[in-house]
DNA sequence: CTGAAAGCGCTTACAG
DNA sequence: CTGAAAGCGCTTACAG
């Protein structure tokens, strides 16, 4: 079936396919009747401009995009979400890519940039080692918001938690709980988010004045099961005293969990373990994982509201104020602590 | 930055627009010496052509539309890596949208038509009770895939998986393993999944000379965990002798444990538990959870193949063949039976 | 082998 | 208030 023009509704209604163009753009030089019989006649045959079209003329496409890592992960599942929700409300789509290292990622925004879409939202990759590929963003007069894994350096808009804070959070609890000598399972040595949760930890044992013991801390760089596990096993055959451990996601903990209930260790009489990220799972465990709560969905909302107001004042040819949006986090407890 | 255009390259190289557009699109009534002079400049230069243009010219526009329901679901997840890794090997990007409702469902093809997308990729929401939506998708000349949730009498090809054999081979599983009073959580009455998984249970007691009791049988529309704790709950204060449970998805199966754990209930010495899908939380609880692997990965690069065929069809102005592809199943035997 | 010209379906500055 | 015309950046049938 081929599709209606613009054309065709000017010629079946006698009328200029300017002044129907006009009556669908809400300009205002127009005749509210012909108006009217122009916008009835358009639902009547439910015609539609043809986007690429509209897009070659006016340079913007409606579309945004997105790269996230390339696994099933609940916490990206719901930032998704929350950006498609608000991306639909405001008749955006959202594109999806996929990656997890700098090159890819230098690919897929050639990709976005290629298809033209008036924003880019990302995270930026562990290994990304400069922020080049960021530039070109900006340069092509796209929005880009940064979220999570963000570049201090990298000039634009950003949505993140505070990692530092939320960190210190859930060491502090693991202290008020009684507990002297903690493990932290971190992340690798590169991304700023496992460095700041790191600091939380470190600073937060010192405030309380419990000396910091660098043999209590293994990273954990792919925040795994597996890699957790393994982590409470080296640490405890070391150090069978250890009485609370901080992992840097919620599965690390549940593998170091394993490793305690097969050791049959007490949770959390003997050692109290807090995640971070709160995925679904951690509460359906047993025993039930304390943890952060990261909030996916309200960084997604965050994000793609930020994008609109950005768009906005790149539209109207002004300076773009980069704005960096804390988006609150707090510990959930449960029985693992 | 302004971005260059045909013309620009043309003027610099002191060619027409014309043969700089045949070069990049592999015309062969050109010199090699040209089309090699135009190749290089254009990589130096770093030109890419306007995507809004040449799908205006061409009316494609490597975009395809998926559709998935409106929560973070692990299988979903999977599914939409395959679909996204084939589409970009293949230069596609991938529109994602949600829906889990009839009417969301056909705002959302809207939304997709609107934009010209090449293919659409559908399971239908559990509500959806008729097919004019699907019936425009073809009239639009866009290639309509459908997966998981289909509609029998749509015509489009599909993507499934066999759910009677995958539900009888949990149940036969169950009887194997010495289990007579199997209890069976199911979807709603209206999915034909809910109904196939069902009729494979039934007939596999049958099979086995085990009579069917509907009182055996709880529905759980959700599909989650709470669900699942509930229909324990009652079927088995009903029926204490129950020995085993196959629950129509993971997160049922849970929920089941969870109840079966607090009542001291052995599992599954006492009642064993199959799930369905395979999360990735199944093989982290304890006990660990038997239940069918759902391979999503799978399924969404047959999803993309099958489109790729279709579409070449499609723009040959032949005669689609629909095909059904049934993707294989199989059961993964952990702790719980 | 190269290029002039038409046209894809819109929006918008301009004229009346 | 209405409309003729230019132009967004491509592709392609056609002429030479």
């Amino acid at each position: 079936m081929k599709s209606k023009t613009l054309k065709d509704i000017a010629k079946a209604l006698n009328l200029s396919v300017t002044t129907v163009s006009k009556a669908l753009n809400d300009y205002q030089d127009i005749s509210s009747a012909t108006k009217q019989r122009i916008l009835d006649y358009v639902k009547k045959v439910d015609f539609t401009p043809n986007t690429f079209a509209t897009s070659l003329r006016k340079k913007e496409s409606k579309i945004v995009g997105i790269i996230v890592p390339a696994m099933a992960h609940y916490f990206f599942s719901k930032l998704l979400q929350g950006i498609i929700e608000k991306a639909e409300e405001n008749n955006y789509l959202v594109i999806v890519l996929r990656s997890n290292n700098y090159e890819l990622e230098k690919i897929q925004i050639r990709r976005l940039l290629k298809q033209k879409v008036d924003g880019i939202f990302l995270s930026l990759a562990d290994n990304s080692y400069d922020i080049d590929h960021l530039e070109e963003i900006s340069k092509s007069d796209t929005v880009l918001i940064q979220f999570d894994r963000v570049s201090k350096i990298a000039q634009s808009s950003k949505v993140v938690i505070n990692d530092r804070e939320a960190a210190s959070t859930a060491v502090q609890h693991l202290i008020d709980r009684g507990k002297r000598k903690i493990a932290h399972f971190r992340g690798g040595l590169m991304p700023q988010v496992a460095i700041d949760r790191f600091i939380g930890y470190r600073k937060t044992l010192e405030k309380n004045g419990i000396e910091f013991r660098p043999d209590y801390v293994h990273i954990c760089e792919k925040g795994n099961e597996t890699q957790g596990y393994d982590a409470a096993q080296k640490l405890l055959k070391q150090h069978p005293d250890i009485d609370g451990i901080f992992a840097h996601t919620d599965m690390t903990a549940l593998g170091a969990i394993r490793y305690l209930k097969q050791q049959k260790i007490s949770i959390p009489e003997k050692v109290g373990v807090v995640g971070f990220s709160n995925w679904e799972v951690s509460a359906l465990m047993s025993p039930s994982l304390t943890t952060i709560d990261q909030p996916g969905k309200k960084m997604g909302k965050a994000i793609f509201s930020q994008f609109l107001k950005d768009l906005k004042t790149l539209k109207a040819k002004e300076k773009i104020e980069f704005k960096t949006k804390v988006i609150k986090t707090q510990l959930i407890q449960r029985q693992s602590s």
